[in-house]
RNA sequence: GGGGCCGUAGUUCAGCGGAUUAGAAUGCCGGACUGUCGAUCCGGAGGUCGCGGGUUCGAACCCCGUCGGCCCCGCCA
């Protein structure tokens, strides 16, 4: 070994120890005849002192010259520190090495950014240089976080008999969903594998199997564009269970939860989460993923607004839209700027705008006062317990198109008000989500999870007089506003599942190619089985308070899908193009 | 595919109603200093103002294009 100690390991209780310790310098202050290395590694820093004039030359050569992250090795006493040398600020800031010996293991050019935490550092320059980045403080408690994280993870489903089990990367294209990344196959030419979008169907077949209890922290794929909150590689903690409902799977989530997040934060977290159905949630916050670290939910004004006086209210309940509103308590700090920026909004979803009134003490400012009728601003006041500086936005139209523009305006509302101000975890289950949608641009209908998910209706003959009321055995779990998982329980019946591919519009030889494995394997015994997954790296993004989940991930992609470090994507050579069987039909731009 | 913000020293940023020697802080290099821990003090080096084109007597600054980073819409079963 290169070190008999770490660096953030040494207490009062080595002193007078002789000890040897190896990481890199990252601080050194030069006194003339005394100079202080703080040496730093993975464990903290431990403050090194030479006093020159009691080092040999040769080793005086040495201390002059290493500079920042060189790596060192070096020995010496432990000494306690006098009381007003002491530094508070590291753990290891009783004690100090008196430096005996060194070696310079390696050398550092001059850096492209401060390693010690400080001014924020461009991106871009972080991710070409991640390795240094990983280095600060921030990032890598973020990463060792996760581990421990993942750990204690481990250490749940470990205790509650569960087996981790990994599935293929290099598996097959499955239509919809996201848009696959493609692997050319040598040995089949013409032909692809796809990466996995999630271990979806291999989890259904273990189930199958026999493994009752199964869990994978698995990577997937999805070619798609990215976010602050999604990269095209990203970490699903996968969970199936057979042999179970609903209840059971959100039973053991949230037991997973809890301790994975109070054995490694100070978070609390109270279980069971609250539920609430899709219905629910679209009508109050005009999302599927509610943040509920806040009220200032959306108010029904039909009949509240039925005779106030404004025709646009008027012609919009005569054509069967409903009003709804948005109550702002200290609505003063929104400015007109605000409001009108609103409007715009509104307008570019195709709305005639917003309309809003301010309560003052004794009177009210709208830009419909005039035709307002007294009754109405009377009634509001009563009906709403309206208090003075309040504001109060109302929308008319189709109801999900005015629910839908609400639950923005809350969520940008809040965020300009600051009404979430203590970190707090807000967790909630979205149940009853329906199982079928339309897809407006194509026309046709498709499913709201995946068309493995079970419908709340097992009659297979009458399934499809009404698909788009039936409603899904999904649940969607929500964290301060952001989907962090969701699962179902399965079909796992070969009838029934041929039922909802024929909805969906498969034909039977269509299904049969690209699903028949899946409908064999539910012919042979399949167990009633179902399971969630959660997004690892948005879990740990919301715990550890980032904006970003690239803060998370040790070597993300820009918005681009680059590696601004290795410089992936690349071209290829010519000879592994025509190994695959494969041409690239791409203008290069001169 | 679309909208927005940004790009000036190694880094973070200022300068941008056109003409300046393009600045500051920090880092880097050299010197001084025996108790610092964001050390301090003195000195120094360091810039194709992302790139290309245009307007102009003259462009970091105005215009067009392009590349890159970030945020958002679409997309993400």
């Amino acid at each position: 070994m290169l070190r008999t100690h770490t660096c953030g390991q040494i207490n009062l209780d080595d002193v007078g120890k002789k000890v040897m310790l190896a990481g890199w310098v990252s601080s050194i202050r030069d006194h003339g005849n005394i100079i202080f290395f703080d040496l730093r590694d993975r464990y903290g820093i431990t403050q090194i002192v030479c006093n020159l004039p009691e080092l040999t030359p040769e080793l005086l050569e040495l201390v002059n010259k290493v500079r920042q992250e060189f790596v060192i090795q070096i020995s010496g006493s432990v000494v306690a520190r006098s009381p007003e040398t002491v530094n508070p600020k590291i753990s290891t800031g009783s004690i100090e090495v008196i430096l005996e010996d060194a070696k310079i293991l390696n050398t550092s050019d001059a850096l492209p950014f401060e390693i010690q935490e400080g001014e924020n550092i461009g991106e871009n320059i972080r991710l070409k240089y991640r390795y240094l980045d990983l280095r600060r403080d921030s990032i890598k408690e973020n990463i060792i976080f996760r581990s421990d994280f993942t750990l204690k993870m481990r250490e749940f489903f470990s205790s509650e008999n569960f087996v981790e089990i990994e599935t293929p990367i290099l598996t097959k294209s499955t239509p919809e969903g996201a848009r696959d990344f493609l692997v050319p196959s040598r040995l089949n030419p013409g032909s692809f594998y796809a990466l996995p979008q999630s271990p979806q169907l291999f989890k259904q077949m273990l189930m199958i199997s026999g493994f009752d209890r199964y869990y994978q922290i698995a990577r997937c794929f999805r070619d798609e564009d990215l976010r602050s909150d999604r990269q095209p590689e990203f970490t699903q903690v996968d969970i199936e269970m057979s042999f179970i409902e609903e209840q059971d799977i959100m039973d053991i989530s949230e037991r997973l939860i809890k301790y994975s997040v109070e054995k490694t934060s100070n978070i609390k977290v109270d279980v069971p989460f609250p539920r609430l159905t899709y219905k629910k949630a679209i009508e109050k916050y005009g999302t599927d993923k509610p943040d509920i670290r806040f009220g200032m939910e959306i108010i029904e004004l039909s009949e509240s607004m039925a005779n106030s006086g404004s025709s646009i209210i008027e012609s919009v309940l005569q054509e069967g839209g409903r009003v709804k509103g948005l109550l702002i308590e200290n609505g003063e700090s929104i400015s007109i700027k605000d409001v009108d920026n609103f409007n715009e909004f509104v307008k570019q979803k195709g709305g005639k705008g917003i309309g809003w009134i301010r309560f003052r003490e004794n009177e009210i400012a709208s830009p419909i006062k005039k035709s307002l009728k007294e009754q109405t601003i009377k009634n509001l006041r009563e009906s709403l317990k309206i208090t003075p500086g309040s504001l109060l936005f109302f929308l008319g139209g189709e109801t999900s198109w005015v629910c839908n523009i609400l639950g923005e305006m809350r969520t940008e509302i809040a965020k300009k008000l600051n009404l979430v101000k203590e970190e707090i975890f807000k967790f909630l289950w979205v149940v009853d989500f329906p199982l079928f949608e339309i897809n407006p641009d194509e026309d046709r209908i498709q499913c709201v999870h995946h068309p493995f998910t079970s419908p709340q209706y097992d009659d297979i003959d009458t399934l499809d007089k009404d698909p788009l009321k039936i409603k899904s055995r999904a649940y969607d779990l929500v964290l301060n506003g952001i989907e962090i998982g969701g699962g179902s329980i399965r079909i796992h019946q070969r009838k029934l599942q041929e039922k909802i591919f024929s909805i969906l519009g498969m034909k039977p030889e269509e299904y049969n190619e690209k699903f028949g494995f899946l409908l064999d394997a539910l012919g042979y015994g399949a167990p009633p089985h179902g399971g969630l997954a959660f997004g690892l790296d948005r879990m740990v993004m919301i715990l550890r308070n980032e904006e970003s989940i690239r803060e998370t991930i040790p070597f993300p992609k820009t918005q681009k899908g680059v590696c601004l470090l290795s410089g992936a994507p690349s071209p290829v050579d010519r000879k592994q193009i025509s190994d695959l069987h494969i041409k690239v039909d791409f203008q290069t731009k001169q």
